[in-house]
DNA sequence: ATTATCTGTGAAAGCACTTCCATGAAAGTA
DNA sequence: TACTTTCATGGAAGTGCTTTCACAGATAAT
């Protein structure tokens, strides 16, 4: 089979026997242009089965139709979900959805200082990388629209959470459940390019647990590199001590299940020898029947979005920052 | 802060006193400029901090650098999976990923008519998206480099599984556990968009059966929309019968999980007083400890990619079909 | 010394649109 | 009738690069 060369807008210029300018103005302002003619261009434009080339509409108009999104998707599931969103938000655009994948701070780097200059994106949204001031001047100087989500800076939109109040919540719920011998097992390093929720998680839950008379002491205390198995570890050695907690939080639905894997695996009854809160709310938990404090991750990305369209038609819009609810979502694990 | 133009190849031709053509060629073929030229050209474009438009090279040479893949990934986790491949496989290339997120079969058929005209995409991946001749067609018509996943085309490049035999392996590991009561839970309506794989693996898993002299009657059989509720509520009832299955197969991983709530709700021990595997082996199936066929997720992702990288290099490659080994990974539930 | 070959470079075409500006025709107003 | 306004349309610039072609100068072969 041979090569069909795609039609062009001189094309069809030449068949409606009208300018090309007509013709465009046919597929941009069709009102600006008398009906008789208009009918001719849309007849060829059928019969030459004419589409105009995005590229070049793009060019001369000087946009590009795209919108980014780096985030470091297979490193963290929730961020498949917040693209999700990104992705509901999109559909109905005439965006594009480009997708940049991090996996190293270099490649965070790499893309954070090209891509503002190559000029290929209108927008880009940035899930949960912290990056250096720098790159935050040039995206400005070179007038690359940015919305961040979970990296809150005056001078970007923004999309975040209260993890401290996350942290008090899943601490408030333990309480009320009685739990007095409260743990936690989080993250002790996180890769040198995403943010440190775990640290805030904790912190508020280790606040709640003060304000109501409880301590969280070191024995209760686990950390350690993100991942579920790492999690568990942590937990089948937290269990075996003499006095275990009788309530362990976790800062992500990932790990939290890797302590239900220990729980299990040593024959404790959840929720009824220890309760389990984990954090996200990632599809898994309901699949398992995790109870987790839920953030909208669907939603974080649907307003990251909005924000940058918004941004996108009105350049002088100053910058935003939406702080989305965090709920807990009491299933069977607490 | 005001906005910065950034530098063009005029500007760093103009700053080096070469012409434009010059500074192409140090970009692109920097063996065919003499050194003392180049080494004055690469001043240049240090100094001007000069990063080549993407847009305005792949236009001069008639190539987008760009990917795409179209698939429903947020109708079946699989996807993502495969979506990861995807993108290892592209992470060291040139290529950029575009994702085209298909929820109806109208907005398959918008992009797939679509796609090819606008000249956007040097390749396009196809997600287990069966669709009409005439597209097949107008992909080769307009040159757009395809490679799909799960439908099998003697024009296109394909990456496969055998659905038949993952049938075949699930019934058969339940054989030789001694199970003769073995049901199925699949699905009975597919979204118009996506393939029909629940049938295949059905038709393989009745034929090993039956070579072992073991019927599949039609209250062991139960078919359902896809989804993890509808497969809990179907198992729900199967297990309420007098002689109920004491094995069940499905044709996913989300089902299957449905499957297993069901019979935890029902108190019922698995693997003891039911066995349950899966398909697909998405990462929640390690999560929860769920017995599955495994298929290579990340890697018919990757094999695409490879397949379409290929065609690219050299357009006179012809079709390949790569299919895909699957294997029983067994874990806690059988 | 003369011709052939090679090397390095610049000029210019091509890409496929949008949009500004100019122009002519038609309609409206004094 | 003469002038102004509106409408419809075409011409042409602008976009930022790659690549082909041609040419000048240097080197090698005869």
């Amino acid at each position: 089979m041979s090569l069909v060369r795609s039609s062009t807008i001189y094309d069809v210029a030449e068949h409606a026997q009208v300018s090309i300018a007509t013709v465009s103005r046919v597929l941009n302002s069709p009102e600006h242009v008398n009906v008789r003619t208009r009918a001719k261009v849309q007849a060829a434009i059928k019969e030459l089965n004419f589409v105009p080339r995005a590229e070049a509409s793009a060019r001369a108009r000087k946009s590009a139709c795209r919108i980014g999104v780096l985030a470091p998707f297979f490193t963290y599931p929730s961020f498949v979900q917040r693209l999700r969103g990104v992705a509901e938000a999109l559909s109905d655009s005439q965006y594009e959805l480009l997708i940049y994948n991090i996996d190293t701070s270099a490649r965070r780097d790499l893309y954070l200082s090209h891509l503002p200059i190559t000029r290929r994106l209108d927008g880009l949204v940035v899930m949960a990388l912290p990056f250096a001031t720098r790159y935050i001047d040039q995206l400005q100087a070179y007038g690359l629209a940015t919305v961040t989500i979970e990296v809150p800076d005056s001078s970007l939109s923004s999309v975040i959470i209260d993890d401290e109040i996350g942290g008090q919540m899943a601490a408030g719920y333990f309480i009320e459940l009685g739990h007095r011998r409260c743990g936690f097992i989080g993250d002790s390093e996180v890769p040198d390019y995403a943010i440190h929720t775990s640290d805030r998680r904790l912190a508020g839950y280790r606040r709640a647990l003060a304000d109501a008379g409880i301590d969280l002491p070191a024995q209760y205390l686990g950390l350690a590199p993100h991942g579920l198995d790492a999690a568990r570890q942590l937990a089948l050695r937290m269990f075996a001590q003499p006095h275990p907690p009788t309530a362990i939080f976790s800062p992500s639905d990932t790990q939290a299940i890797g302590v239900l894997r220990a729980a299990r695996e040593l024959g404790l009854q959840v929720p009824q020898d220890v309760a389990i809160i984990g954090f996200d709310d990632i599809e898994v938990a309901d699949f398992i029947g995790l109870t987790t404090i839920r953030q909208p991750l669907n939603e974080s990305g649907r307003v990251a979005v909005d924000l940058l369209l918004a941004r996108l038609r009105d350049r002088e819009r100053p910058p935003q920052i939406v702080q989305l609810p965090l709920t807990l979502v009491r299933r069977e694990t607490a």
